[in-house]
DNA sequence: CTGTTAGCGCCTTCAC
DNA sequence: GTGAAGGCGCTAACAG
């Protein structure tokens, strides 16, 4: 049965300071390249420890520094190319600042994010990047109390004085949104992962915004402008299921009065929509138009092209990077909101709304 | 001028002790949970440590019990739906069992790799996963001398006694090309991203394999089995490089005695090679067959839905993560591979190669 | 059950 | 330029 075992007792200061026959501060000097040594003494320190095979130990000298050169990044899922994508930008700047990452996964769930917030306290992670799950911000607060700058990103919060990077999500939506009216559209369904408990959290903590809210007054602004009645406002929550997105397309375009097209605000409920157009066999675009928030890598291999906003994901994570630097060095600048700006790149999923949409059925399974 | 300001000092400790009067080792006892301390005393310190906003400092517990509770994941992209998936495998085996994830992309360089692992080992991580991106392992060897399991994930290596989780890749790869020569392909094409100097260093370096000299071998017994000679084998070596996927494959296409098929290993080649042949404006399946190691979310989006070997990428990660908690547990089993099953999914992009192939060309630039 | 006392490995005064 | 001694915050023996 094995046995919890300690790691093995390693090579330390003392060890290569006895074996060089010199003093232990000597040896730490030159291992640890501070102060100075004459160049003979040094030569000597340099080869005990390479004979013994010495190897700095970071977490002693965390301790007394106090940093643990770690950013703590908390998002909802690697595994969704969004926060990939962020992710490698943070890890990026971060790097190239001595400084490493470490990941946590929330999969929008509040308690895991609050879990993997105090768990980066305890680790004294020199700064923490965190995509929100909910509209709390107790955990953050306490991080920050506690000397841990945050930067908060893709969301920003209401009231909280965080830093947050994120894009010009009502300005985009808005301008993809009215690509569709202007177009003739009149029925536009937008499909998004947010789920509206958290809609209506984030709404009713005051003043400030949450991604898809900000996506959703878009759309809702550019309908306004158009002339669309808020009756005709067609909205599916449907909560970062690829699946359930598609169901709900499913159901919508099947429907009398279908809509003619498709708003999605992230790439889960993008995909969830394809599925389901693919599957009633609609003709994109004549049949439908589709819009989706944030490119793919896929985008431009898929029947028509699609059309998308697109956000500059990495140089997000990488400025939330370097706003958590700029902070560790001291800086007391007041915490704002960076607006980075998304771009419209029109491919060939929009197009004119069809004169009379024609019926979509699911073919009967084979 | 900002200056490098350390951390503000935090609650210890002997702060909760002497605000609870009581002895610091008390105050330990019921903060670090072990021990014993009446109920009395343990409600008594447990205010006081949230009137102070005590939190504990995983450093210094670090520090004596030789522990990070962390593991070390180097891979080459994150950004790359591959690792990504792999990491969150990883991810979620470790944060069951307490440990958090730290993450190191290379880019496939061997010297980010070193400084990576070696960073790691000073940061007395746990455990490491590694893509390793050369066939040296030296690095990896030192790892483990000084105490800390690594485990090599999609990726083995010749001569060194690791342990490594990958798939059945000769086999897999056997078996899609021979779904192709039975439908009378002869030109089959291969792209690759692996380098040929890692291809070659991996084969001299002995024994063992490296995974896309094992995905190469099975191409190459899937043309044997079926008559074709070597000198038909046609492969191209693009180097993690979408563009230069695809401008090997519009090289290829566009060639006389052009392939009629396309077996990519990575789904970096496969957005390249899809890329291609859309620009040529080749109909699938009908003009070229395509399959491609590694399913994708938008496999099914394309038309026609692409033919994949799909590998149990997350499971691939967990296995990882499983393997080095229990060597962290003090296992000392024999480092061995371990093999996981890779599917073939027949999709729609494969059919029998056409009698005579119809010349693909590049249309001029609007 | 509780308090006192040593360290973990390193950096940092401070004398020499 | 070099060595000795103290402490970062916590855990782990010990006594009491």
């Amino acid at each position: 049965m094995p046995q919890p075992a300690r790691p093995p007792r390693r090579v330390t200061i003392p060890d290569v300071a006895r074996h060089a026959g010199v003093g232990q501060a000597t040896a730490a000097r030159v291992l640890g390249g501070y102060g100075s040594a004459s160049a003979a003494t040094r030569e000597r320190v340099l080869a005990a420890a390479a004979e013994l095979g010495y190897s700095t130990n970071a977490v002693a000298r965390s301790m007394i520094s106090g940093r643990t050169h770690t950013l703590g990044v908390v998002v909802a899922d690697v595994e969704n190319a969004y926060f990939a994508r962020a992710v490698r930008g943070v890890s990026d700047v971060a790097a190239r600042a001595g400084l490493q990452v470490v990941l946590a996964n929330t999969d929008e769930d509040a308690r895991k994010e609050r879990a993997a917030v105090q768990m980066f306290v305890e680790r004294r992670v020199d700064g923490l990047v965190v995509t929100p799950a909910g509209s709390d911000h107790a955990h953050l607060d306490k991080a920050i109390a506690s000397g841990i700058p945050v930067v908060l990103l893709d969301r920003a919060l209401g009231g909280a004085g965080l830093d947050s990077v994120v894009v010009d999500n009502r300005d985009a939506a808005q301008a993809a949104v009215a690509g569709l009216t202007s177009r003739g559209h009149t029925r536009i369904a937008v499909i998004t992962s947010a789920s509206p408990a958290d809609d209506a959290a984030a709404l009713a903590s005051g003043a400030d915004i949450w991604t898809t809210t900000e996506r959703l007054t878009g759309y809702r602004q550019a309908l306004r402008a158009a002339g669309i009645p808020r009756t005709a406002e067609i909205v599916r929550h449907t909560g970062y299921d690829r699946a359930r997105a598609r169901a709900a397309v499913l159901g919508l375009m099947t429907a009398d009065d279908r809509p003619t097209a498709v708003f999605t605000t992230d790439n889960v409920a993008t995909l969830g929509t394809l599925d389901a157009l693919r599957d009633l066999d609609a003709h994109l675009p004549d049949d439908v138009s589709v819009i989706g928030f944030d490119d793919a890598e896929w985008a431009t291999l898929i029947r028509p092209r699609l059309t998308v906003v697109s956000q500059p994901v990495q140089d997000l994570g990488g400025l939330a990077a370097e706003i958590l630097l700029r902070r560790i060095d001291g800086s007391t600048a007041r915490p704002r909101r960076h607006t980075l700006r998304s771009t419209y790149i029109d491919r060939e999923s929009t197009a004119p709304a069809p004169a009379t949409p024609r019926p979509l059925r699911l073919p009967p399974p084979a």
